[in-house]
DNA sequence: TATGAATGAGTGTTCATTCAT
DNA sequence: AATGAATGAACACTCATTCAT
């Protein structure tokens, strides 16, 4: 069992609940007091728990993290996949930022630590690779009125997609750091930038 | 004397080496373990040095950061002033994108660690609170040729430089992270989400 | 809460005999080793437990210090409670006196030690200003029996209070680093020393 | 040579006014910054000199701190020569005691940590085991006019001599923390508790 | 199963002392 | 002789992890 899998599938509702009171002291903790105050027994103690507890469910600290990380992830996840139903590439992709943009400002400090988190070397083999984000973005790039250097160039497509993660992680982390709050200007600014980068054409070496 | 600055100017020629010797050593040591492996001890060892002297020249770990920090940024800085005196917005942002795609994958590793550094709460007041790349960008979008909409709104200006320094921050330190290595296709690809970014009209509420 | 105060109060029995552990580590090393070997790691050692164990308790090297000066001040502060119960202020006084003397020679070199780190200015805001021993001496010179000139006055009473307390630290612990075993031989000196004190009329200037 | 010994007596005109001013240094660190801020580094910065210079006349920290003991007793003793020369125990006994309250009260924080810097181990051997100031004392003890008692014992002189001692160490220490400035009423003060003590008769057992 | 006491390797930092220049 | 750069053992303190109860 690696070191970063869950312990054990909490089966009791008790132990369900540690666990979600777990991950919500670990999110409380990370935003109080950032990665300098992160540590397992301030979480255990934040949770109403004892670290024993802790380490019943997640047998390490990075696992703990790695749980938050995924948590966070699973609701965006699943608007993400419905935004793919969209019709036009365009549509999407304006979901998708603004789900980004809606997603960082809700809890800014916690996104951003946990993007930083997210890029630690430990944590990159249990995301696999290519993190799910990049992926939905690739998909997004096929769609049609995708341009169209990108829809039949799978490899140009990956690095596209890259191109636009990281400008929409810049920008979203960023602007949460400033304390913006205003998700739409936000994601209007976002939008500027992703569909002006779609719009240049590819470069001719 | 606050806690950051350099403690005492190394005089002889032996204590400029040591000083050399450790920031080198502080960033070869952050290139090769990330942070978890960057302690003062590990610094001092690479450099061929003992911790107490490190401690000679730096009255803490984070003013050896800072140190290291605004190392990496001054050769750079240079480079941004003279791209400020092309004659057009277009060309000195060109310019500007070029010298950070280029910064960025020469030390990639290095580089990604000191701008995730560079953002803890204990630097932003040292390193003045709107870093000098923001001011930059913001002068360089009144340059002849800038977005009319920009030139005379200085807020407004502000943001967008905001954008464009998350934007590119975002994507050079993902590029680096992935290891690519060709600074001109990098370059290109910023350069369309810049100006892309910049063709935008603003939002109308 | 203050860096000085015991950081959590022990619930288990474990705990409570690791406390008691500890402080008793604390006063067996600065009696053997004096100030020079009094180092967390030691008191730990001695203790037979962890540093960690000696952090979970005491927050700071000077917490644990302070618990000792206190643990060694409560027994005699009691007794000399009782002493105030007396009804004359030559008895009182005889028996502070002969409580002192007793207190210093019982472990002579712990309480000497103790006296000089009560004296650091870290400690004398924990400890109150004037430290009961100087209160409780001042309160005995209004007994019945005391001197006329001091009865009355109270700012000349505190300057006594001192001035007695001065004589009687100074001497139980020359007499304690000396090496003396005779409480009562000590005692009847101290005596002399007060009592006689107390006869010389005050100055006239 | 011990390692307490001054290192070579300094000849030239230069080397004596540098260890002139390390010694001043060291009294004047101590007086600002105390037993706490007392390091060699920080003397030989107050003196203009190098920590090389200090290690070139005192082969120690301790070396160092003892020769400022030395310098401190030196005046003192010779002026208490000079009050042995008076008729009368009672007489020598009075300037004793305001020499002791002057000396005090004229660098109270340098006397008092010297004081305590004398009584540590390292220390005793070097400054002989019976100090100066109480062999003075004890001789005073049997000039005309003494006690009886005690003119024809000389181990109950030498302990009387020990218990003034501690008793004007005790209170000159105390009355120098508390800022007193008021030679002549501390000195009164101080004569109250010696001549207090010595009139009263010896115990009978 | 849950608790929280215990562990100890590891980290930042200081300072007496040495020694090349 | 004088300088001050260099050394490194030592210390206070933290925190992920284990384990007795």
């Amino acid at each position: 069992m690696s070191a970063l899998q869950i312990r054990k599938a909490p089966r009791q509702r008790r132990a369900v609940h540690t666990v979600d009171a777990l991950l919500e002291a670990a999110a409380l903790v990370l935003e109080a007091d950032g990665l300098e105050g992160f540590n397992t027994n301030a979480v255990a103690r934040r949770a109403g728990a004892s670290v024993g507890s802790l380490y019943q469910y997640f047998p390490s600290k990075d696992a703990l993290t790695l749980a938050l990380v995924l948590r966070e992830k699973r609701k965006f996840h699943e608007a993400l996949v419905a935004a793919q139903a969209l019709p036009t590439c365009r549509e999407a992709l304006a979901s998708l930022v603004d789900l980004s943009a809606r997603q960082q400002l809700t809890r800014p400090n916690l996104a951003r630590l946990l993007d930083q988190e997210e890029a630690r070397p430990e944590f990159r083999a249990a995301l696999g690779d290519g993190s799910n984000f990049r992926l939905v973005l690739s998909a997004m790039l096929a769609m049609p009125g995708a341009p169209a250097h990108l829809c039949e160039d799978q490899p140009r497509r990956g690095r596209a997609a890259d191109d636009l993660a990281a400008m929409i992680r810049g920008m979203t982390d960023a602007a949460g750091e400033r304390g913006e709050r205003d998700v739409d200007d936000l994601a209007y600014r976002i939008g500027a930038a992703v569909f002006g980068y779609l719009a240049v054409p590819p470069r001719q070496m």
